[in-house]
Order: C-alpha cells, then sequence, then structure tokens
DNA sequence: ATATAAAACAAACACTTGTTTGAAACATTT
DNA sequence: AAATGTTTCAAACAAGTGTTTGTTTTATAT
C-alpha cells in the first residue's frame, strides 16, 4: 500500500549520488543499480538522463523558492510598506536554505554545483527558476539600502550568494583547520553567523558615497 | 628557435577546455585535436590524465601562494610584530587571485571548480597547497580579531572563500540583473568592493561576545 | 656520418556511456 | 476470464572514453 514507486526511489538515489559523485560523473546504470531496477527503468520513466536531472533539481527548488518569498512577504506585511531590516531580507533568503538542508543536505550539493559549474548545459533550464526571485530580493534590498548604487548592491549580492553555497557545499572541510572539536553538520547557528556576516558586509560603507545617513 | 613546447601548448589548450567544459567533461582528443598532435601526446608527455590535471593545477597555484605569503610578509614586517589591518590580510589574500584572474581569467574557473566538486577524487591533491596558506592566514586573523572565537573566525574565512570564489566564476552572470551597462570583466574595483565588503563582515559584532573592545 | 635518445604518430585495446528494442510480467478494467 | 494498458526486464546498439602498443620521424651527441 504505502510503498514508494519506482519513479519517486529513482530520484531519491539520483539524487544523493548526484550530491556523492556529481551529475556527470554519475551513471544511469549507477543508480538504477542502486535502487534494484533495470537499466532502462530512468529512460522510461524520464524520458532521458536530462529529464531526471530536471525532476531532481525541480522538486526541491519549488518550494525553496516558494517558501523564501513567502516569508519575504510575511514581513513586508508585518512592516506594511516600511523598509524591512536587512536581517529580515537576508533571514527570508538564507533561512530556508538551510532548513531544506536540514532536512535534506544532499540537494545543496547538486545546486551549488550546477551554479558552479563552467559547463552551462543546465543553466537554461535552473536560472529561469531563480530570476524572478532573485530580482525580488534585489528590489527589497534597494529599498533597505536607498544610498547603494545598483552595481554595489548587486555585487555584494553576488558575495552573498557564494558565501552562502560554499557553506553548504564545504562546511565540513573546515573541521581539519579547527584545533576543538568540529559539529559534523551546520545548524541553526551557523545560519544566524553567515546571516550577521552578510548583514555587516551589506551596510559595509561605500567608499565611492559622500554625504550618506547612517 | 622561441617555440613553445608541445608540453606547454598541451597546458595551455587543457586549461582553457577545462575552464570552458569542465574537467571530466574534457575529452584528451577534444585537448590534443585542438593542439593539434596526437592523441597519445598527453600520456606521453604527463603519463595520465591526472597528471596532465595535476600539471594544469600547480602551474598556476604554485606562483599563486607564493605571491600570497609575500605580501603577507612584506606586509608584517612593516609593522614590526605589531597588528596589521584587516584590508592588509584581506588584500595579501584576495588580491594575487585578481591579478592571477586578470593574467589568466580561466585557470580561476577551474580553481573554483575544483572546490566546490563533491567528487573528492582531486582533493588529496589539491588540498595540501592551501593548508599551509590557510592555515597562515587564520592566524594572522586571530591576532587581529583577538576576541573573536575560532568557531567564528573559521566560518567567517569559509564565507569570504565562498564569496571569492563564487565572484571568480558567476560575476559575468549579474549583467542579466543590471538595468545599466555591465563590464564584461572583473578589474580592480571588484577587488576593493569584495575585500570592503569582507572586512565588514570580519568585525561584525558576535552575538555572544560580551566586554569587547573595540 | 652514425649511433642514440626524445618525440610524434596511427591503430588498436578494453571499457563505459546513454539509449533503444522487443518481449515478459504485472495491474487494471471490461 | 479476457483484454488492455502500464511497468519491468535482458540484450544489444553506436558512440566515446583513457590508455597501450609498435613504428616512424625528428633532434642530439659521438
Amino acid at each position: 500500500m504505502n510503498e514508494i514507486s519506482t519513479k519517486e526511489r529513482i530520484l531519491d538515489v539520483a539524487e544523493r549520488l548526484f550530491a556523492e559523485k556529481g551529475i556527470k560523473e554519475t551513471s544511469l546504470r549507477d543508480i538504477t543499480s542502486a535502487v534494484g531496477v533495470n537499466c532502462a527503468a530512468v529512460n522510461y520513466h524520464f524520458g532521458s538522463k536530462e529529464g531526471l536531472i530536471h525532476a531532481v533539481i525541480t522538486r526541491r527548488l519549488k518550494p525553496l523558492n516558494q517558501e523564501r518569498l513567502r516569508l519575504l512577504e510575511s514581513y513586508e506585511a508585518g512592516a506594511d510598506n516600511g523598509p524591512i531590516s536587512l536581517e529580515q531580507i537576508l533571514h527570508a533568503w538564507i533561512a530556508p536554505t538551510i532548513e531544506l538542508y536540514l532536512r535534506n543536505p544532499r540537494f545543496m550539493y547538486i545546486a551549488g554545483r550546477i551554479i558552479s559549474d563552467p559547463n552551462k548545459e543546465l543553466y537554461p533550464f535552473f536560472v529561469p527558476q531563480f530570476e524572478q526571485i532573485f530580482l525580488r530580493f534585489k528590489d527589497s534590498l534597494m529599498r533597505a539600502l536607498p544610498n547603494l548604487p545598483e552595481r554595489e548592491l548587486l555585487l555584494r549580492m553576488l558575495f552573498i550568494l557564494g558565501a552562502m553555497i560554499h557553506t553548504w557545499t564545504n562546511y565540513s572541510d573546515l573541521e581539519r583547520f579547527s584545533s576543538g572539536p568540529w559539529p559534523q553538520t551546520i545548524g541553526e547557528e551557523v545560519t544566524e553567523s553567515l546571516i550577521n556576516f552578510c548583514a555587516a558586509g551589506l551596510q559595509a560603507p561605500f567608499p565611492m558615497q559622500i554625504g550618506e545617513t547612517p
């Protein structure tokens, strides 16, 4: 009755292997043999390997961006048309990713990898899912930082994106540099540190800026 | 006389193709046919594909880290044993990468990709080249920020690393979000913005910290 | 010029890749 | 129970992978 369908089991295993070995480095036979089905199952259920990749991505990315938008709008509604704090904007942007990471660490590896992939095969599919939400947050940040030139704001958003993605994918590497014990997985505390760091970076005085109101 | 050896031409082309298509996605035949030599040339000169990859990396990474160390030590020598500014530390860490990027944008793509690659095949080779210099900068930062707990410092260094790498590899993506004209390549100005952003982030007050001396 | 070493070559090797095919097993509906 | 549609399977396909082999060309040294 409550069995998981083959289609969904393929998605789960593919997500895991994509994260562990990389997308290109994972063969369909790796996936299907781990699931325990025939190698043709992927082509049957998803049409092609690319179809499988798309399905793996969309399954997580859609709810993630919906949650981001939901949070941002709830904060903005609470401040009725007034500007909301940087911390709130950053929280709406970052917190859902950490929640998703806590529930499913593997997907974040995949997302981070696709974004930093110079082979832009997946870009035409991936970027449009980000465009809308990115512009939405850009608008929010422009209202919160009215004196910051657009170019500088975009650069700082790029820095934030990089810090966030890199934290997902490389947090565990820090263990070797720590003299004390190092928690194996990312927790709420890291979210706070990241938001804290980024908020300070966003508020950094812009060198060329004159007559700024603090 | 002044001809470029086959070995070096292979390195140049491999670097270009690795950056454009990815390492795993680039076949030896892609490289050798672009150079105009036989497909066995790579195995002859570098032993294997992995040998070629190692050679491509080391050629750029070694001078980069040497320059970073040189800058850091020159700053520290100028302050005779006193603490040096965050901006100086960050400059020693970031500026050489941008200089390398200006001279050779392609390598930075490769480096960024290897770091964010979940397939850790290249890690045992790549990370040791970073370990020493990373610890060196960690020490410098700990002296400049004596009140910051080690864990928080390491996290912030991770954020900085991510911002830097992501800027190398994804700067051009910002064009689509800019309403005005967007310079195609990264210039000195971006370095300054990055250092500015990271310095502010490093100096962010740590929530759990009490009795801090500014 | 001749011997010796280095470099480049064509051709094949064994292997893996994503995909397709046609038949078998299963489930559902009539 | 028979017919229909869905899912799974074994087997093969064509194309591409890194690597090895033995030979030929080129350069260097005696």
